[in-house]
RNA sequence: GCGCCCGUAGCUCAGCUGGAUAGAGCGACGGCCUCCGGAGCCGUAGGUCAGAGGUUCGAAUCCUCUCGGGCGCACCA
């Protein structure tokens, strides 16, 4: 990676922290943030109204002081001001900003990468949807944030393994086999009945026909203890295939494909009963083994071990992370529903009894999502017969449209997502926006009659100090913001600061291209402005690609 | 009843660890193509930040309560 030079944000807060040193002033924490209007300037700092009341002095007297020796580099800082009750403000240099495009440009896909996480092992466990049913809008969601999590995190240098939590060994799976069992018969004798309780949907039907396509009518006449394995194995193989083909053609690819079953094999359990036993958080009661989770942050105990003796959802999970701890994660981040919401303070209570620290489990929860369709609300549930699966979304509106839509929202948003909408593909949709500009920037270059002042070929001009046009300044600020985005969405798992910042560059791209001539007759403005054109168009498909978005060359 | 999440412009949503006159997109209204793609750009209108208290030099942001919406409260998974 090339030498990064030093963000001018972080330069202009330890300015001010060895300022303050030499004053002798506190210097707990020293926010620099970006002011709203930004005729303020690019960064400003209160820490001088912070002041006042420690100093008991006025926060213009302080940041008069402050500012009368503040280390700041010409190079990177114009002016500085003292502004309103007190805000020290700074404006960067245009020649700062001017030669961002040469970082874009000589750093090129590593741009606003850093290996700031580089010794962490993190997992990201997501989807994680029973082989009961194909995955829809919700699994979709999931998928999407997790994915791009994933990719946030890697920008930062971390080691990340994606991995998908398959529950194959539970109740469900056996009703999954008697459904399809039910329909099976049914295709000779329509009045045989179907389980209470089991999986309505097309697809159990389409399973049915399968195995009838498959196998013939042999397993007709045979009574249903006797085929349920088949049954269960056949339907469990096929909407795993299922699952994988749409993750596939979702984009989203992991490392690891964990079978709860696997849990089963060994010790595991065991292991992991015997670990919460010697930390004195396992009692019996009532025959069943339980996990005394109340004394951990839960609001009540658990059951690991029914009075069958068979264990409970919670168990194999609990060993499901510890197995992880095993394997040297020193972070699990899990994208959960938010049905989960009570079942991750069970699982932290857990984790925090085997003796992990409290942050080790990071989940990441969603809200659901409703469908806005011909005017009316639809809520979405697992349960309900209604369900927008993920295969038809892709058919209706794209990958690149879903992946961005479901992320560009925070998770905690309930999100409402006009299908009607989303199908219509126009330009309302802000996809499109943000990719519309990538596409503009290499039509620009398709127009080219000089292949000589393409940077990419040419490398970086020397005429960078002529962008100094308002609409340029404008966009080179916003590139130079990209690094400090990117590494915000990642610490705090929130990728929809990704689609805001892109639609935000885009802006400012369009408003450039409509104020600016990028193709004059005058050499080198022309090669400074296709530099600019080139360095934004690498971060717009950098971002695009954090997102798992492609960026088209034409549209 | 208890727990978690949410309540910001007509609609969908941003607002980063509290900071200087609350933002964007869509929709509405009015403009801009002899000029590198008009999937674009410019302008106008539109908000008691659900409500009430509190903390603070300063609150959409933190705390408490109320109201409204979602989700969860199994020896189901």
């Amino acid at each position: 990676m090339e030498t990064v030079r030093i963000r001018p944000r972080e330069e202009f807060r330890t300015a001010i922290r060895s300022r303050l040193a030499e004053l002798s002033w506190p210097s707990e924490e020293i926010v620099v943030e970006r002011p709203g209007d930004p005729e303020h300037g690019d960064w400003s700092s209160p820490i001088a109204l912070a002041l006042a009341r420690p100093l008991k002095r006025s926060p213009r007297e302080i940041a008069a002081e402050l500012v009368a020796d503040l280390d700041l580099n010409p190079d990177s800082f114009g002016e500085v001001s003292v502004a309103g009750p007190g805000f020290i403000n700074v404006r960067l240099a245009p020649r700062y900003l001017q030669e961002v495009v040469r970082d874009i440009l000589t750093q090129h896909e590593s741009y606003g990468r850093s290996d700031r996480l580089k010794d962490r092992k993190i997992n990201v466990e997501f989807v994680s949807s029973n082989p009961t049913g194909p995955l829809h809008i919700g699994h979709a969601r999931n998928a999407a944030l997790g994915d791009a999590i994933a990719s946030l995190l890697e920008s930062q240098g971390a080691s990340v393994t994606r991995e998908y939590y398959f529950n194959d060994a539970g109740r469900q799976m056996d009703m999954l086999g008697a459904s399809v069992h039910a329909r099976y018969q049914q295709l000779w004798d329509p009045s045989f009945p179907f389980p209470e309780g089991g999986y309505q949907g097309e697809y159990i039907r389409d399973l049915a026909k399968a195995l009838r396509d498959e196998a013939g009518d042999r397993w007709l006449e045979t009574p249903i203890e006797e085929c349920s394995t088949a049954f269960r194995e056949f339907a469990g193989e096929r909407m795993n295939t299922a699952i994988r083909a749409d993750l596939d053609r979702f984009r989203v690819a992991f490392e690891v494909w964990f079978n709860e079953s696997a849990l089963y094999t060994d010790d595991r359990l065991k292991a992991t009963i015997a670990d919460l036993k010697d930390a004195g958080a396992v009692y019996e009661d009532d025959d069943a083994i339980w996990f005394r989770a109340s004394e951990f942050g839960d609001a009540k105990d658990r059951v690991l071990v029914k009075r069958t003796g068979q264990p409970t959802y919670l168990l194999p999970d609990i060993a499901y992370h510890r197995d992880k701890h095993e394997r040297g994660f020193d972070t699990a981040i899990d994208i959960w529903g938010a049905d989960h919401h009570d079942y991750a303070i069970r699982m932290r209570a857990a984790l925090g009894a085997l003796g992990y620290p409290p942050d080790w489990l990071r989940p990441v929860i969603y809200q659901q999502i409703s469908l806005l369709e011909d005017g009316q609300e639809v809520r979405l549930s697992t349960r309900s017969d209604r369900m927008v699966l993920l295969q038809d979304l892709m058919d209706d509106i794209g990958v690149d449209v879903t992946r961005y839509f479901l992320v560009m929202r925070k998770g905690d948003t309930h999100m409402v997502l006009d299908l009607d909408l989303a199908r219509r593909q126009t330009e309302e949709n802000p996809v499109y926006y943000v990719q519309y500009a990538h596409a503009r920037i290499s039509s620009v270059f398709g127009r080219l009659e000089e292949p000589a002042w393409d940077p990419e070929t040419a490398g970086v001009p020397d005429s960078l100090d002529l962008l100094t046009a308002q609409t340029e300044i404008d966009l080179l600020r916003m590139l130079d913001d990209y690094p400090d985005v990117i590494a915000d969405a990642a610490d705090a798992l929130e990728p929809h600061r990704i689609t805001d910042y892109l639609e935000s560059l885009a802006r400012r791209f369009h408003l450039w291209y409509h104020g600016e001539h990028i193709l004059v007759e005058d050499e080198p403005l022309a090669r400074a402005r296709l530099a600019l054109a080139r360095a934004t168009q690498y971060v717009l498909r950098a971002g695009l690609g954090q997102l798992g978005v492609t960026a088209p060359e034409s549209m």
